[in-house]
DNA sequence: GTGATTTTGATAATCATTCTCATTTGTGAT
DNA sequence: ATCACAAATGAGAATGATTATCAAAATCAC
């Protein structure tokens, strides 16, 4: 593993959430540890190949990494202040897999992450 | 409803599966009704809001659309072949419920989408 | 150390999507 | 029908994430 990478992947592991490449590039930056935009997207790249990150897609198409493996579990983000709450999901994980079976495909894995506002939001 | 977005909705019913904007694009250009891009986008972008049309992303960033006919529902999206299928999941609307109401959230939506294998492929 | 191979990073290129704004079209009242 | 005003349209510019390029720097094998 290039040095590049394993410092882009323990980025990963500190936020423990999902991060977008450029977060991880300006996380990088401020941590005295810059990086090149190209090299963060090509760590991401071969760290999702191999399935060492989990990769979901915001609503306005921007990909977002979060090392998976460690304890598996579900977020909860505040759309407004940023807040993310960790939930806990095995309701979730009983049915993703029932219904893989029920459709025959195999290896399956899933994205679970809910949005919303938080209480502080008076809106 | 203007009159282009309903072009665009009956060319999605016309082809039934996921297309990309750009396609949309594309096969008005064919059938002899060209439309502006950013017209086939602001229909798509307003039946996204309206539920008319199902959303999802290819792996390299490109939104999908489908016309929906039925509710909420999640996708079950073979990596392999890229099958998709529309599963129901009650059990998930109620459990992202709860938990929205127990981290005092409001205004909750979620993003659920599984992945796997499906049963044509045999690796 | 020397030369080959890989990695890096600055920058340019790409491409879907959104924005802008002038023009066209639809609508409603009179 | 006509006028006035709002909404929709489209051509092209602007945006922004991602990818490609390529020369310089780090790493490796011997």
């Amino acid at each position: 593993m290039s040095k590049s990478k394993s410092v882009v992947l323990t980025t990963l592991e500190k936020t423990g959430g999902f991060v977008s490449a450029q977060e991880v590039f300006q996380l990088l930056r401020k941590q005295g540890k810059p990086t090149g935009l190209a090299t963060v997207y090509r760590a991401l790249q071969k760290a999702a190949v191999e399935n060492s990150v989990d990769v979901l897609r915001k609503e306005d198409g921007e990909a977002l990494y979060r090392l998976c493996a460690t304890g598996h579990h579900h977020h909860l983000v505040c759309k407004n202040c940023g807040k993310t709450v960790e939930v806990e999901g095995s309701a979730v994980e009983k049915w993703a897999n029932t219904v893989a079976k029920n459709n025959g495909f195999r290896k399956v894995t899933h994205v679970v992450e809910l949005f919303g506002l938080c209480a502080k939001m008076l809106i």
